[in-house]
DNA sequence: CAAAAAATTGCGGGCCACGCAAGTTTTTCG
DNA sequence: CGAAAAACTTGCGTGGCCCGCAATTTTTTG
């Protein structure tokens, strides 16, 4: 008998995640060549070497699986937030776990950017990726919840969906203009946490004392 | 001849209108009485007497030409944040702004909410209604920037796609606590605007003087 | 009123999602 | 171990959707 005793992962169950990630890959390969349109459910089935219909045992669409890589995103995600130390300001925690993740991704490929472009903008109209980034957010959700102590789930929404909306118009500023993502990812995150004062700066709704905002006229 | 003569608006074009229109209103209300799958496109061009080839020169899907309705909204917001006075900060113009549009629109039908419910579950399943929502907050950073001189856009998109997370999180709590909606609304932009002091409260990131967030203690 | 411009429609094709009923692989258990 | 059970794969067939194309009808224009 073989030595190695798997704890809780079957035989079935390995060949179930591989199955699937090598589904999403093929998925995002060919797009990546393609465009979207240029590619088939035949095609990836027929890359990973099994049934088209078994394809949709896995996936329920071509943008699914595509996405799922931006699914998948949400498991990193919430061990970087859980991971943070205690005392630390709520808004740290979120910044420097999200700059965590995308960091690990490393800034995408030079060769793939204008592919990458493309992908985006045809995953953008088609819903499906809007639709990805919102499992992401719940899953942030949850965790900020934890980790604040989870009574105000609203809020909790709140801060998880505006988080990622700070990713994506990163994420689309990066491919629209070619500035670096992470640079960005951070300003946005510290002006969601100030209330945008750059932007309503002359004219802050609770400024209170706002000593903290006379630098933000040479944007504004 | 006729002496009326529409400025620009030629027959035509109110014809497409209409159609497009009664095309958009069928979809939806098809899709409340039987759930979005079993309404087939057929069925929609048929209850406005239309072939359904036509269906799809005004809509490339069904999920399109429901969600068009929450498209449309994006013109009511533009006015009405253009109409805001000159001073006025900017948190307190795109508040009223949303407001203003959301209050125009009334609380939901009491029989409709578990039907509503529903259609929501399936439209955020398929990314559509998301895809509306982008295109509305597209609309809402390019005013706001027209709002505010229009110099970065970065943050202008922030800001709309921010306000846009606060409508959804705002709308999600309706329809599945039954809360009214526009107080939520009120109460989840105010918290934006300040960088969700109510959650950060013991650990603000940018205290500075921390002296505006004592009270929300209570809550968190 | 006639020619031009624009919309509608039917047809045909390609593709996609999924239910169903074998067939095959993995797991379980005596 | 070895057979029954459970789980996964696959082919087939169905219904549906989206769109290009070309013919027809409607509206506009001069």
């Amino acid at each position: 008998m073989p030595p190695e005793e798997p704890p809780t992962l079957t035989l079935r169950e390995r060949k179930k995640r591989e199955a699937r990630r090598a589904l999403a890959q093929a998925a995002l390969r060919l797009t990546l060549d393609r465009g979207l349109e240029n590619v088939r459910v035949e095609d990836i089935a027929t890359e990973v070497g099994v049934s088209p219909r078994t394809f949709n045992n896995y996936f329920s669409s071509k943008e699914q699986a595509v996405c799922s890589v931006v699914i998948d995103r949400h498991e990193g995600m919430r061990e970087a937030l859980l991971a943070r130390p205690e005392g630390e300001p709520l808004w740290e925690s979120v910044k420097q776990a999200v700059l965590e993740q995308y960091s690990r991704e490393g800034e995408p490929d030079r060769a793939y950017v204008a592919r990458t472009r493309e992908l985006m903008g045809q995953l953008m109209l088609r819903g499906e990726f809007l639709n990805a980034h919102a499992a992401v957010e719940r899953v942030l959700a949850e965790t900020i919840a934890k980790r604040v102590g989870g009574v105000d789930h609203l809020l909790c929404r709140l801060m998880a969906s505006s988080v990622e909306s700070a990713v994506r118009v990163a994420f689309v500023n990066w491919f629209t203009e070619g500035e670096p993502l992470l640079p960005t990812l951070e300003r946005l995150l510290d002006e969601l946490a100030a209330g945008m004062p750059t932007l309503t700066g002359g004219t802050a709704p609770k400024p209170e004392s706002n000593a903290t905002t006379p630098l933000g006229e040479s944007l504004c």
